[in-house]
DNA sequence: GCCGTTTTCGGCCCGACTGTTTTCAGTCG
């Protein structure tokens, strides 16, 4: 067992020890631990086969016998046994805004609650209300809340419709009949939340390819003679559509889009390459993600799309100083063997104590690991910078003289979310005015499917930022991918460049570089328009020269 | 449950917010 399976296994028993432990610190406890473990450089095995795993600071005689028993068997007794004392799936109602464990655990232990459903009973019969510390106010929140985790239960990041749609596509292509298939609808447009998958199979069977998909996917039921639905993972929809290859470009030209967009384009040529269906049509090829609206159509001139392959380097990587899961060595590694000339450490400043936030002390042993490092990762180079936050005033969490230090830094909200947009916009635009910023970090806070970001006045700080020369971070994560496609074309029209970054906070979440760029395209950008598909020489040049300007108008 | 010392118990990362209280507890970031 890996050392993140293992801390899963300890977040887990925190989990359950909170649900009916008034005292919050025996839970701590165990996810210290859990933090403990995921951070080891060492290899666990050979801890716990020479005892040391009790060394470790944050594992003690509880927890590490719990780790050596999971290392060694795969499972732990007493996690069994707290399992089986609660309905499985009642951490779904986690789910439910504003209820957290200590109320799910009342829930449970005064009236049996441990679902959903179980749970919209009791808010509506009224003795939800009449539990201590629950009130009517409480009651109807968790009745909106539900409502809202049933929405977003339906729901799914784009990531999960990709990998469901390769798995499925995989089997799909090796079936007899099945000539072809393709991914098509919102995952090939890579929109970012999904509600299907959507699966183009070319076939000239289509009765013995139906048969055939029922010992694919679950419910398997037919729309109509060419279309089937289906569950997988016993939670995605999946929607097949059977086409004949001689129509299999054209039948991909009209799943993948939008209906604006397939609604646009107007009669589809039959063709059995997509191309083709554009060329018979006169129309000019759109790229997939860029079919959610009509305007591609029409437009004389379009760019080249940003491709992956263009992207020289990054910022906004995150290490085991803050609240990253990799340490400082592993991370650059990582960058290198990824090929990107440059990359830009941003670990939390110290108002982020909930993410181990760095003070002066730890910045500095931070830089002087980053400078004994750098010969072993060169011709990469480091850039050395914060995620800093924005306080609350809207002044920037580290002064002056700190932020002097770095070669960037990333601004970034973290705290008050529900300020009014007033209120949010002034203490933006107010970051933005300080000399040190160069990037806004995921410039709503959002979440996808799980919280709403705060509400900013977009062409506000645009204005500003392309005044000020400040750019927008495209975030990568493909929980966040903030700053939104829709909202970018705006930033554009008032000069503002754009940098996609991964936030990073593992070696694994470089990929997101990869969800980062599709929000690129989406949004119609070529390399032109983004900071970090420039060389080394460039942005080494633009960050000095920022720097040096700075000094300039301080001294 | 872990840690560290003012060594064998007492404290444990912080601050805003909100609903339920009438001084606090739970949630969230």
């Amino acid at each position: 067992m890996d050392k993140f399976t293992v801390a899963r296994a300890l977040d887990e028993i925190a989990h359950y020890i909170e649900l009916s432990d008034p005292k919050p610190f025996r839970a701590r406890a165990f996810e210290k631990a859990a933090r403990a473990v995921e951070r080891l450089d060492e290899d666990l095995d050979e801890l716990v086969a020479s005892g040391k795993i009790y060394d470790v600071s944050g594992v003690g005689k509880a927890t590490g016998q719990i780790v050596e028993e999971l290392v060694r068997d795969g499972t732990s007794r007493y996690l069994e046994e707290l399992r089986a004392q609660y309905p499985p799936g009642i951490f779904d109602l986690l789910r439910v805004p504003k209820l957290g464990l200590k109320k799910i655990g009342q829930v449970y232990s005064e009236l049996g609650i441990a679902s959903l459903d179980e749970l919209e009973a009791a808010a509506k019969n009224g003795s939800l209300a009449k539990l201590k510390g629950f009130g009517s106010k409480t009651a109807e929140y968790v009745l909106q809340g539900i409502e809202f985790a049933r929405l977003r239960q339906s729901q799914f990041l784009l990531p999960v419709g990709i990998e469901v749609g390769e798995t499925l596509r995989e089997r799909l292509v090796e079936v007899d009949e099945i000539e072809d298939a393709e991914i098509t609808g919102s995952v090939r447009r890579r929109l970012e939340t999904i509600r299907n998958v959507n699966i183009l199979i070319a076939t000239k069977k289509p009765k013995a390819v139906a048969q055939k998909l029922a010992g694919i996917v679950a419910d398997l039921e037919s729309l109509d003679d060419k279309t089937f639905k289906g569950v997988a993972r016993s939670e995605v929809d999946v929607l097949f559509h059977l086409a004949s290859p001689a129509e299999f470009g054209s039948e991909l030209l009209r799943t993948t889009g939008s209906r604006e967009f397939v609604e646009a384009f107007g009669e589809i040529p039959k063709a059995a390459k997509e191309k083709d269906a554009f060329r018979a049509a006169k129309k000019p090829y759109v790229e997939p993600e860029r079919r959610e609206s009509a305007d591609d159509l029409k437009a004389k001139k379009r760019p080249k799309l940003l491709e992956l392959d263009d992207i020289r380097g990054t910022f906004h990587v995150h290490t085991t100083y803050s609240d990253g899961r990799n340490s400082m060595s592993e991370m650059l590694h990582a960058a290198r063997e990824r090929g990107w000339e440059y990359v830009g450490i941003s670990d939390h400043s110290q108002a982020a104590y909930y993410a181990g936030g760095l003070n002066d002390v730890r910045l500095k042993q931070q830089h002087a690991e980053i400078a004994s490092l750098e010969d072993e990762v060169a011709p990469m180079r480091v850039f050395r910078g914060t995620e800093a936050d924005i306080l609350n005033d809207g002044t920037m969490d580290y002064g002056a003289k700190i932020l002097s230090r770095f070669d960037f830094v990333i601004a970034s909200v973290h705290s008050n979310f529900k300020m009014s947009k007033e209120e949010m916009t002034e203490r933006m635009l107010k970051a933005l005015d300080d000399p040190h910023v160069t990037f806004i970090g995921h410039l709503t806070g959002r979440k996808l499917l799980a919280r709403e970001g705060y509400s900013v006045d977009y062409d506000r700080i645009f204005e500003k930022a392309g005044e000020r020369g400040v750019m927008i971070e495209i975030n990568g994560n493909p929980n966040r991918l903030d700053v939104d496609w829709r909202h970018v074309k705006r930033a554009l029209d008032r000069g503002v460049v754009l940098s996609i970054h991964p936030d990073a906070h593992s070696v694994g979440e470089y990929n997101a570089m990869i969800t980062g760029s599709w929000v690129a395209r989406k949004a119609g950008l070529s390399k032109n328009e983004i900071f970090n598909a420039r060389p080394l020489e460039e942005v080494a040049e633009w960050l000095a020269s920022r720097k040096a300007r700075r000094e300039r108008v301080s001294s």
